[in-house]
DNA sequence: GGGCAGGATTGGATCGTTCAAGTTGCTGGA
DNA sequence: TCCAGCAACTTGAACGATCCAATCCTGCCC
């Protein structure tokens, strides 16, 4: 079994003390060329791995980002976040942090959870997913001065902290405007009921397109809670009272529930989906495409910012999903 | 801002020694009752809690557990790994423990990872998932001693590492059971192409069973890559060449797409899926259950017993899945 | 009352790194 | 000639916990 390796190891190795090996390290320009380069050749020769435990206990900074993970709820866009959490680990990869899970059942234990993981790990900083109105968990954070960054905004105060969140209202505008230029006149939305900012941000991009481009929409509007077959039930309560040709839906649950609908009972109307999650793309269902790889890596961008340097840069990320077409519109 | 508190703060304030701090919280029966409620007074009101990274330092242990998060793949699936890591993070917490999670893109890297993780962070113990035949990673982690336990058996040496894993074949023994119990006689399995270890022990429960009612399987077996269409495709075939009356799938993806064929062709026909995803929730599709909140409790049981304690339990845990019952069979 | 056994408690060293202060050797201006 | 000023590097101390060995109690027995 091969010897512990230190910077001290590097040092006798490289013929020079411990601290210049760490400045080649952490400060490469204050030190001699010619050095350096001995330096570096001991660290690779002797596979050198900076002990981050001890590096934390004098910097302070554990160059760890906490995530919360929820536990798969209703529906199919569980896989959301785990994409998102894929996006998140590689880009704190490359930016040299690594991120650790946590999981809490409800608000005050998260916070506590909070307590927890910075009095024992020293976290550096929280990536929190859903916060809504008036979170208490960002107050929390924000109190304590710990960095954080949470992709979806807050909607009561768009630059009460840093975030990063995909545009919803564009998706939909841009699904809406493509079923315009096929031709459709009658397009249908089925949302969540009127309230959540995501669900409002959704069902305004599909109102304003149609506002805009003089189409009545009264009757096509549909408040659904999220499900396959709270999808079905409206899709075909629409089909009945409003004839429309075409079925815009807040997410892809809504949106196979629709579809099933509209293959029983009018095949040629188009169906348009929201979060192109694999099963969209099982069925051929078109949809909204969120960018969830790029929000993780701005994610880690905001708090990179924040954490490496002191210039402040921008805070706030709005990122721009794209129509993914498939089959059925 | 409160002012950090370490152990000796707490000392100060219980009016004793670091150390006896110390033996309250690591050996607290060699502690007088008396002292050690006092202590333990202390601790409550300061909000003390242990610097892990210096106890790190001397102790050479994190408390940390590394687990791999690999990017959604095709189907629907990837809502498996994310409850996985749901329980794994719950059941860690428990016992004590973080989960950070680490990506890869192929064998390679990720071993170069392992490296990395163990020299910078120390980790204390691996969770893999996804291993197949004589996998280099389990046998790099052997070499170098490090603890670990996979979600899934090594096909090859059922005994070559400590393992979790759920009883495939029992899954689709029960749902073949359940189906011969309703009367169906010719049962199809559209499954994975032969030579997958899990593949061939979900196909193994269903053969095994109708070979013991005494019920032919010729023509009723079909091979498939994962994924909807291929599905929908397959169970097609069955249906016009070998006229089942029920399809077992090896998947929920598989069985989404031979729902689609019963739906269309011939809606009598009894469809069971395989992992109970949100999806087959969603549509009423009967599926066999993993318990993966359970497979990742008993994962880091296998870790702690290792880890904590000399005493050497069982090595390898077999779970058994159950049927859950819906419209579709 | 003294000595002793045994457990409770204490101070000092240590883990590997970085920070702060110091040393060395050289250049250049007065 | 002398010293300020700088670059390049070295040395000592500290982060907060645990381990080790030494010391202090305390009760008990003779």
């Amino acid at each position: 079994m091969a010897e512990k390796v230190t910077i001290a190891t590097v040092a006798r190795h490289a013929r020079v003390s411990r601290q210049t090996v760490s400045n080649v390290l952490n400060a490469p320009h204050i030190v001699r060329e010619e050095t350096r380069l001995r330096v570096q050749e001991a660290i690779d020769a002797l596979g050198y791995r900076a002990n981050q435990a001890a590096r934390q206990m004098r910097t302070g900074r554990s160059r760890l980002i906490a995530a919360r993970i929820e536990p798969t709820r209703d529906g199919i866009n569980g896989s959301v976040l785990d994409r998102f959490l894929h996006g998140l680990t590689e880009a704190a990869e490359a930016a040299g942090y690594r991120v650790m899970l946590y999981t809490a059942t409800d608000t005050d234990r998260e916070i506590a959870t909070y307590d927890d993981l910075l009095g024992a790990y020293d976290l550096d900083a929280f990536v929190l997913t859903g916060t809504d109105h008036g979170d208490p968990r960002t107050a929390w954070l924000a109190r304590r001065g710990v960095p954080f960054v949470t992709f979806g905004r807050p909607w009561d105060a768009p630059d009460a902290h840093p975030w990063v969140d995909v545009d919803g209202a564009s998706g939909t505008a841009e699904a809406t405007a493509h079923l315009l230029a096929a031709g459709h006149r009658r397009i249908g939305f089925i949302g969540w009921p009127a309230g959540s900012g995501v669900g409002d941000d959704r069902r305004a991009g599909w109102r304003r397109t149609l506002a805009a481009a003089g189409v009545d929409v009264a009757g096509l509007d549909r408040e659904a809670v999220d499900g396959i077959a709270e999808g079905e039930r409206h899709a075909r309560g629409l089909l009945a009272e409003a004839a429309p040709t075409a079925l815009l839906c807040a997410s892809d649950s809504l949106a196979l529930g629709a579809l099933q609908a509209v293959r029983a009972d009018a095949p040629y109307v188009a169906v348009i989906g929201f979060d192109d999650t694999p099963v969209a793309a099982a069925v051929g269902l078109t949809s909204v495409s969120q960018p969830l790889g790029e929000a993780a890596a701005r994610c880690v961008d905001l708090l990179t910012a924040v954490l490496d340097g002191p210039h402040r840069t921008t805070d706030q990320v709005l990122l721009r999903p794209s129509l993914v077409r498939r089959h059925t519109a």
